[in-house]
DNA sequence: TGTAAAACGGACTAATTAGTCTGTTTTACG
DNA sequence: CGTAAAACAGACTAATTAGTCCGTTTTACA
């Protein structure tokens, strides 16, 4: 059942959820159709259990967790966009950032699954803000800062170089990336007065 | 024939295009088979009319030409987002980024179809380089920024936002992330030195 | 007005789809 | 062992898909 679950969320992230078939899962795993429906109801049920066990903490142990730690936030998330991004520029068979690429799939298509993909995003923008505010408290940070500001420019800055990333010059646009997301971040840190 | 398209076009950044069949266009147009495949050799085929014809002249219109003036350079870019993104919010049935989007849905599944999207990625970051480059010189822009890394960034976060912004507050969204875009223009732009 | 080509209608095919149903095997456990 | 439930196999249906084919209408133009 969990092997089930591993292999949908990989065929459904290479192919897309529409363009991957039921019988393309049980292809790959050389199951059957009864096996299949004895133990999920359909495919959008088999789907949103996928999100709720696999997606959610594929997210939360890239994302999530690296910046809660106590250190200098923005050296926190300098880290793990590095980190997740150098991770995609050497895995070969990267289609993107698989949270948005399904956000991109079922807007305005799917209301029950945009539920849960837009409650993921929720819980990785709470998270960026209260870092940012916790930057801000540790002295790290401006203290005129718009916390909230910053974390959605965070996370579109980093959706949207996921899908640049794809097919051109991965390795030099994850370098371009960085260098000038630091200098984002030397424009809200306190500035240190030499003394 | 370009009735065709346009509405092709709607039902593929509705639907997307795997998801949107040829009957589905033929029956919001009231037309055949026999119509279709009169005028186009396939499905596929009919798409990269659509991306030839419609997508290039939409990203020209609304990214490229706003950009190619010669007034300040981040002043234009700033406008220029601006204005496609309260497009965006004012648009009812938004649907993200259409080129994104497809890049999204085709990146790895076809060959043919990623080649002309990218072209256009190329093309829009070229301008955008070209724009910065061209600010560096008339002194608005720091001459130490790495151009190709602001286009970069740029594509990113404006890719990103899009998709940030359907479904979830998206005046809101917009609204702290051009502020966060001029608070980034601040740190690249020259250090006007009072005297 | 005559006529050939362009444009279109719509029935058809073969493949694929999600989901059903009935029967068989495997497992757990007394 | 015995047996009941859990797990699975695979044929089946009804709907949908891209694309074909042939006949009919419309258009352009001499």
């Amino acid at each position: 059942m969990n092997r089930m679950q591993v292999t949908g969320l990989e065929l459904f992230y290479k192919h897309g959820y529409y363009n991957t078939s039921v019988d393309d899962i049980l292809k790959e795993l050389s199951l059957s159709k009864g096996a299949f429906y004895y133990h999920f109801e359909s495919k959008k049920d088999f789907f949103i259990q996928i999100i709720q066990n696999l997606l959610v903490r594929k997210v939360y142990s890239s994302l999530i967790e690296p910046i809660e730690g106590h250190q200098n936030t923005l050296d926190l998330i300098i880290n793990c966009f590095e980190d997740t991004l150098e991770t995609a520029v050497h895995n070969e068979m990267d289609y993107g950032f698989v949270l948005s690429n399904f956000i991109n799939e079922f807007n305005g298509r799917n209301d029950e699954i945009m539920k849960h993909l837009n409650e993921i995003l929720r819980i990785w923008e709470v998270t960026l803000v209260s870092a940012i505010q916790r930057g801000k408290f540790n002295g790290h940070i401006d203290r005129h800062v718009d916390a909230e500001g910053v974390a959605v420019y965070l996370m579109s800055s980093y959706i949207g170089i996921r899908t640049l990333m794809v097919e051109t010059a991965p390795s030099a646009r994850k370098y371009r990336f960085m260098s000038q997301l630091r200098q984002y971040f030397k424009s809200i840190e306190v500035k240190q007065s030499s003394f």
